[in-house]
DNA sequence: CCCTGAAACTTTAGGCTTGAAATAATAAAG
DNA sequence: CTTTATTATTTCAAGCCTAAAGTTTCAGGG
C-alpha cells in the first residue's frame, strides 16, 4: 500500500510556490516601476544598470553588464546608449583591447543614482514592512542556496 | 546608549531579500522563456495569457486579463491579437454590450495549453528540487502573507 | 431625446527584450 | 605570416511593455 499524501494537493507545491514568487516579484517590481518614473523619471532597466556600475567603482564591460544583469547582449547597449546621451554614464576604451569598452558611472551619474538608491532602500524597507528582519534573512539565506546551485550548474 | 543590531548589516536586510527574491524570479523566468521558445516555438506571455484563459472556461474580458496578469491594457490587445491569428484564442462579442469582448482558448489552443503546462510542471519541479518541502511552503506562506495586503490594501 | 460621465478597448510613441546575424579585434596554430 | 577560432560589441527584426490619448458604447439624468 502506497502512502498517500498528508498535505492536500501534493505534488503540485513547487509550482504555487513558483507562482507565488513570481507574482510577489510583479508586484514590487510594478511598483518600483512606478515610482520611480513618478520620482526620478527613469525606468528600472536603467536603475539596474546604475546599480551595477555603483558597485564596481573602476567600471565594468559590457558584456559583464549582461551577464552579471541576466539580460541580452544587444540590451544592454541601447540603455548604455541612453544612459550616455543623458550624461549619466561613459564609456571608455579599454587599453590593449580595442573590442572592449569600460562603462562607469559620470559624477552626475553617481549622484542622481545616490539619490535615487535611498529611496529604492526606503520603498523596499515600507513596502517588506510586515516581513520581519528575522524571516528576512532566513528567506534569502533559502534564496541564496537555490541559486548558488543554479548558477554554478549552468 | 543605543542598542547596537547583533546581526550585521542590520537594517538592509529587506532590501538583501528584494535583491535575492528578483534574481532567483529572473533566472527562472528566463529559463521558462528559452524552454517555452525551444519545445513549443512560444514565448512567456503568450503562456501566460493561455494559462489564464485555460482556468476560466467561460472566457475573460481583456479587461479582466489585463488586471489578472498585472500588465496594462494595451499590451494585452497585441498579445491576444496574435493568439487569435495563431488561430488559438478567440474574441466573442458579448451580447448586450457592443464594447465588451470575451477571450477563450479554441479548441486547438486548449490542446495545445494541456501539453505546455505538463511540461511548465515538470521544468519548474525539478529546477526546484533542492529546496525542500518544509521551506516551500514557508516561503509561500509569507508571500501569501505579503500579497494579500498588498493587492488588498492597492 | 440629449448630454455627461464612465467603461472597454485600441492606437500610438518610446523604450525594453531577445536571439540571430554582422563587424571588428584579438589569440592561437601551423 | 596566414588561417582559424574566439571574444566583444553592435545591429536588426520581431515581439513585449507602459502611459497617455483616442474611439465607441453604455448608463443615467435632465
Amino acid at each position: 500500500m502506497v502512502s498517500a499524501p498528508l498535505t492536500a494537493g501534493d505534488g503540485k507545491e513547487r509550482v504555487r510556490l513558483w507562482l507565488r514568487l513570481l507574482r510577489a516579484t510583479r508586484l514590487i517590481e510594478a511598483e518600483m516601476r512606478e515610482r520611480l518614473k513618478a520620482e526620478f523619471e527613469t525606468t528600472l532597466p536603467r536603475f539596474d544598470v546604475m546599480a551595477a556600475l555603483d558597485r564596481q567603482p573602476d567600471g565594468m564591460m559590457m558584456s559583464e553588464l549582461s551577464r552579471f544583469l541576466l539580460v541580452s547582449n544587444g540590451n544592454v547597449t541601447g540603455i548604455v546608449d541612453r544612459l550616455v546621451s543623458d550624461g549619466l554614464v561613459a564609456r571608455t576604451a579599454r587599453d590593449g583591447d580595442r573590442r572592449a569598452f569600460i562603462v562607469k558611472l559620470t559624477e552626475a551619474g553617481a549622484t542622481q543614482f545616490k539619490a535615487m538608491a535611498a529611496a529604492h532602500e526606503r520603498w523596499i524597507d515600507a513596502l517588506l514592512a510586515d516581513v520581519d528582519p528575522e524571516e528576512a534573512a532566513h528567506l534569502a539565506g533559502t534564496l541564496r542556496t537555490f541559486q548558488s546551485k543554479w548558477e554554478g550548474g549552468h
